[in-house]
DNA sequence: TTACTCATGTAAGTAGTTACATGATTCC
DNA sequence: GGAATCATGTAACTACTTACATGAGTAA
């Protein structure tokens, strides 16, 4: 229930067509909150028929036209009660932690590469998030101008100071995780100082319960029980 | 699909029912993974179906049975697969920054609240992943000790060490999410200070495009262009 | 006999992804 | 005329959540 309050947050902004919002997500909000045209468009008519946000038929050229959508008071009240609504963060899943807890299918090398693309993909949204935080402490993006054109003087700080600290708090998460595949890929070295193996060999292989008849005669019968 | 690695790596370590694996998860990897018996079952019916692993029907008492899962040899093809797969993190949307973005909407009360509930989260995570970690290290769980059972013992330091590292880079992770959320904290009282708003009161409110007519007599008219 | 654990499922719904599909506009 | 961009959708699929449903075994 999160995209539709993003969305909410966004059209609070300035009234926008869903492809603008599409174009929203994928720069401004690019490495906070990713949401396709696919979801969002239906997204904006379930809004629309709920009543907290209202469209108008805007003409482009000749024939063709857009549908620009706005707030209603309905849909202020709707962020209201999102932002004041005390929810436990969702349990999180992180694949690459999983992996990482059964690294030793892996020979060392493919460890390390699991490592690297972990190392590569963090410090990728680093650098984004990192230019964003820029962005919103020099206040000169067109996203924060409109939204401190629309409040009060005395609460630009407030609306300044939440975003840097939500991207300070994004670009500590990437560093965790930048210092944490920089660790793995020294443990994986001095394991494989300590251990002999070929190269590209896997530290241990998984053992079947029921080996393979058609494969190769089974050197030990399935073992059920 | 990571769900069914997970079962697999579980089954491999020892064959086991729906039920068991159920525990697993909401036990051992309580706070690394988590799966409902509802998502495990039909799982184990697809990995059947597939191959991956096969049943044995356990009886239990006079007329009830249980369905023991171990893997078959493309089982353990298919863990190799995975562990070699090189694929970059998925994209993570995390719902307390996207709030986090749009804090100025709330009172200072309702911010704090925001934060607390954020900081009481991570440090109960993180007391489990320390407990889990503590296991891992005196290698003590029965988990732990049916793992390096089947292992060869030039690999156990190697088992160990990965796991280790997971529940290290799983509390480093719970630690930045702690200090961002005292931060926090310290930034909602910073802005307070300066503020002068009333108790309860939002720093500033969402304004609708489009008052709603019904509520009260709109002051301005609906401005849509 | 009652309550708790063991055991296995289905169904409905939410959130999100990838691919398919279409057509106008604008700029070169 | 062709390519890029503007603009809006649908369809199929995957992953996961919550709730519904059932029944046997075990210990007080």
């Amino acid at each position: 229930m999160s995209l539709r309050h993003a969305l909410l947050a966004l059209l609070n902004i300035n009234p926008q067509s869903g492809y603008d919002l599409a174009q929203r997500f994928s720069t401004s909000l690019e490495y906070v909150w990713r949401a396709s045209h696919s979801q969002i468009y239906p997204e904006l008519r379930r809004l629309e028929q709920e009543g907290l946000v209202k469209a108008t038929e805007v003409g482009r050229g000749e024939r063709a036209t857009k549908r620009e959508y706005g707030l209603t008071a309905a849909g202020c009240q709707a962020i209201e009660d999102w932002i004041d609504a005390v929810v436990p963060p969702p349990y999180e899943r992180s694949v690459p932690h999983l992996r990482a807890m059964y690294l030793e299918y892996a020979s060392f090398d493919t460890a390390r590469r699991q490592f690297q693309v972990h190392l590569s993909h963090y410090r990728h949204l680093k650098t984004g998030w990192e230019h964003h935080l820029e962005d919103v402490r020099a206040r000169t993006t067109d996203l924060m101008q409109l939204r401190l054109a629309q409040t009060r003087p005395q609460a630009h700080d407030a609306v300044a100071a939440y975003k840097v600290h939500m991207y300070e708090g994004l670009i500590a998460r990437a560093d965790v995780e930048i210092a944490w595949a920089l660790r793995g890929l020294e443990l994986v070295d001095t394991l494989e100082k300590d251990a002999g193996l070929e190269p590209g060999e896997r530290v241990t292989s998984p053992i079947p319960s029921y080996p393979d008849p058609t494969d190769a005669p089974p050197s030990a019968p399935p073992t059920s029980a």
